[in-house]
DNA sequence: ACAAAAGTGTTGAGAGTACACCCATGC
DNA sequence: GCATGGGTGTACTCTCAACACTTTTGT
């Protein structure tokens, strides 16, 4: 019952489980939290809406494989992207045994260009409260992921990569009101974010027509996630 | 670029990786953390000491091969278990592509019983301060592990699956000492501990040569980690 | 009596929460 | 001058950290 029970018996001869990669990209769009989906072309469960995903090439790392379909759908490169959890039940999909490995990447949506190879009916951000019947196990996905989603949210800084570059206070309590779903004090917001220490003054948004926000950067590159826990 | 490039291909004619379950068992014995590996009996790097693993069976599920290979060294079963990253390097084995599924296990050393028919001098379990060159990536994920472990400790009870059924409340101190590697105050450590109200009394321990200090339980069932954030 | 570990309370600092008014701009 | 969001301070509560002495038992 050791690691190779036939040692004549090269790994090679067992029978596989095929690889792939989901990712759930989360994005924030018309004041919602949205994730993408892509529309099957191909059977099993051809018609219906899945997470954009491939299966993994032999000589690629499972994070290249992530960006490689992240890029292929939203034309997005240097985002967040984190590993979130790899889905192996043996009936998840009935073509066979496949092992998926599941990533999730946050992204600013005015930065997000739909291929345009792509027919955009396949392709389509769809909010949080409104997913529609999904392929395999993509719900069970689709629901923990969110669950991570909120939980970084609230020790990390991972919030900052749906914002463009510069941003106000107001933006990013926006944002964390969608992901949470629920409205937070404005001075006691502000507080607690500049008391971080994180942000740069990139001086005021002249072009509202009310007073002037000041505009904030992140003092770390965008890659830099910070824990704030 | 979707899912399947060839729809006339049928995806199982794909090269596929193999796939493994590795598993991190921890324990404290001898006040130390400690990872239990086992000694490499064919090649590659045979004679080395990895983690103990092994490859998923085509009809099982990955947590089912976890709990498997975690019994079949530890004779252990019902013990906390947690699926934590998967590691898929192109290069992280010699043999070819390898993707392995990382799990953690936490288990009291007083339940361990290595199996009979396993050579001793093949299955040990290491400080975390003094591990052995490991085979493959396992120091990597090893590292990982660890950092994991501290982390759920922080906002979770799983510290509780290292202990027998009754416990005292500096039995738990201890091993948050061992696991943060420092020393809490008594007092604060009691306070906090008691203030999660997770604990039954289960009446005091007479077989003491000092005052006798008050046996504990967990309210909720082993099972149920409760996150404490 | 001594050794060993158990048990226990107070104080101060810092973080989180609740809460309301004035400000700068475009129209 | 009005509509729209921006910006700001105080008081209360709660949690966390620091800190030392008495108790119970076995030998």
């Amino acid at each position: 019952m050791k690691e190779v029970k036939h040692p004549s018996m090269e790994f090679k001869d067992y029978p596989k489980p095929a690889v792939t990669v989901d990712i759930v990209i989360f994005t924030i769009k018309d004041e919602e939290l949205k994730v993408l989906l892509v529309k099957r072309g191909v059977e099993p469960q051809k018609g219906f809406w899945a997470l954009p995903g491939g299966f993994v090439k032999m000589d690629e790392a499972l994070e290249s494989a992530a960006i490689r379909e992240l890029e292929e759908e939203t034309g997005v490169k240097d985002v967040y992207l984190e590993q979130l959890y790899t889905f192996g039940d043996p009936r998840r999909d009935s073509r066979g045994r496949v092992i998926t490995v599941v990533y999730m990447a946050l992204i600013d949506s005015e930065k997000i260009k739909i291929r345009a190879s792509t027919d955009t009916s396949d392709v389509d951000f769809f909010s949080i409260k409104k997913i529609p019947p999904v392929a395999f196990d993509h719900k069970k996905i689709l629901d923990y992921a969110l669950k991570r989603l909120k939980w970084k949210f609230e020790y990390s800084t991972v919030a900052f990569s749906m914002l463009p570059e510069k941003f106000t206070i107001s933006q990013i309590q926006k944002i964390y009101e969608i992901v949470f779903d629920k409205e937070f004090d404005k001075r006691n917001f502000a507080k607690k974010i500049l008391s971080l220490d994180i942000l740069k003054e990139q001086g005021l948004n002249k072009n509202v027509s009310h007073r002037p926000p000041m505009l904030y950067s992140l003092k770390a590159d965008i890659g830099e996630i910070i824990e704030i826990i």
